[in-house]
DNA sequence: CTATTAATTTTACATCGTATATTTACATTG
DNA sequence: CAATGTAAATATACGATGTAAAATTAATAG
């Protein structure tokens, strides 16, 4: 074979698409983003992106699991600064940090939470796993709560249906949790998500 | 002035595009919708749209409330199928009703509640009051169990917040219901859009 | 040095929404 | 009855999008 990985006038061109696709969400938001805009603010034409995402829809998939993934660092990371037992702390640790990474990463945040992108939708089957881990911080700190028997509930909490896909994704994902957990933490995180808001 | 409303060979434009619009949304799907297809589809150009709607969106809006409109038609004629006594009958038509006409309607179905349009988004002011007698059945049947100290809760009932929004325009826009009976609506609404689903 | 081959650009096509200018055909008015 | 004003439709055009196919470039392997 010849010329495997050299050229590259922009050193790593993966990575540089995804960083000026964040840098334009930023700028111009979310729905205004276009394969063309992107190779335009490279000095790149639009087709070399082809090289490095199959279709744009590849590429903003791979955008929304990189969102994921950051957040799921920092909301593990919050539930970790409190050892295990505090559950109280580390249950609000998580919510705290929700907060400051929205407030951190407003482009990640609109992507995943915002106005869509107009022609995409969501490939549920690749974002799955690190949406499932982003929010496994907060189901476990509940899990936990549950195990102690600190959770009371009379009513088996009321999920709106737009959520029980992806719940009952998940808990085929995860079933290390119990279901009360993950519909307990949806209604947590619902409501901070409105604060946030 | 001259040539008011003559010609035409369709007779009445204006009703055609939305027709063939429906018919399109039913055929390929809503996010297939484009301004093209339907004066494809009636022998028409495009441009001339533009005489019966400014532009896209607002063609897509019109769309809009004509669904909410048909879905609110159907709510309050289940709810006025029972005498005002009959709480828990009209409660209950009003929910068969709701399954009864997204089956009828498919289309309209999905142009409210389903994969929304690719550009367009919600033009809320315009869709607000019919959006508003849609529910305006269920809200008020609830608003009836409530005066009637048949409405038990312990708990103010969780909204998430996406619904926030729409629920405190709802409030400002008919404030005849007290916003718990708002509140209750919107999760019953939930559960039965879930079965429905 | 040359052949191979990965990375890019070039060119091209189909789609879309929509702005502008032009034609068409009617209804009113002189 | 013919002239005119005007609404409705078309024709044309522009810029935008995503993406397919072919042509070009440049680096490496033999």
């Amino acid at each position: 074979m010849a010329r495997p990985v050299k050229k590259e006038q922009i050193p790593n061109l993966q990575e540089a698409i995804k960083e000026t696709a964040w840098r334009l969400i930023a700028e111009f938001g979310a729905p205004a983003l276009s394969l063309r805009a992107i190779a335009r603010a490279l000095s790149i034409t639009a087709p070399a992106i082809y090289n490095y995402f199959p279709d744009r829809d590849a590429l903003v998939t791979a955008l929304t699991i990189d969102a994921f993934t950051s957040f799921g660092d920092v909301q593990l990371k919050a539930r970790d600064s409190f050892p295990p037992e505090q559950l109280l702390e580390r249950f609000r640790a998580i919510g705290l940090a929700y907060r400051d990474w929205a407030l951190s990463y407003p482009q990640r945040y609109q992507l995943i939470f915002g106005t869509p992108i107009p022609g995409y939708e969501q490939q549920q089957q690749e974002i799955l796993p690190s949406a499932t881990r982003s929010i496994s911080a907060l189901v476990s700190v509940i899990e936990d709560f549950r195990l102690a028997g600190r959770l009371k509930y009379k009513h088996f909490p009321v999920i709106p249906p737009e959520y029980e896909a992806q719940l009952s994704a998940m808990n085929t994902c995860t079933s290390k949790y119990h279901s009360l957990s993950h519909g307990v933490a949806l209604i947590v995180w619902s409501r901070v998500h409105g604060l946030v808001s």
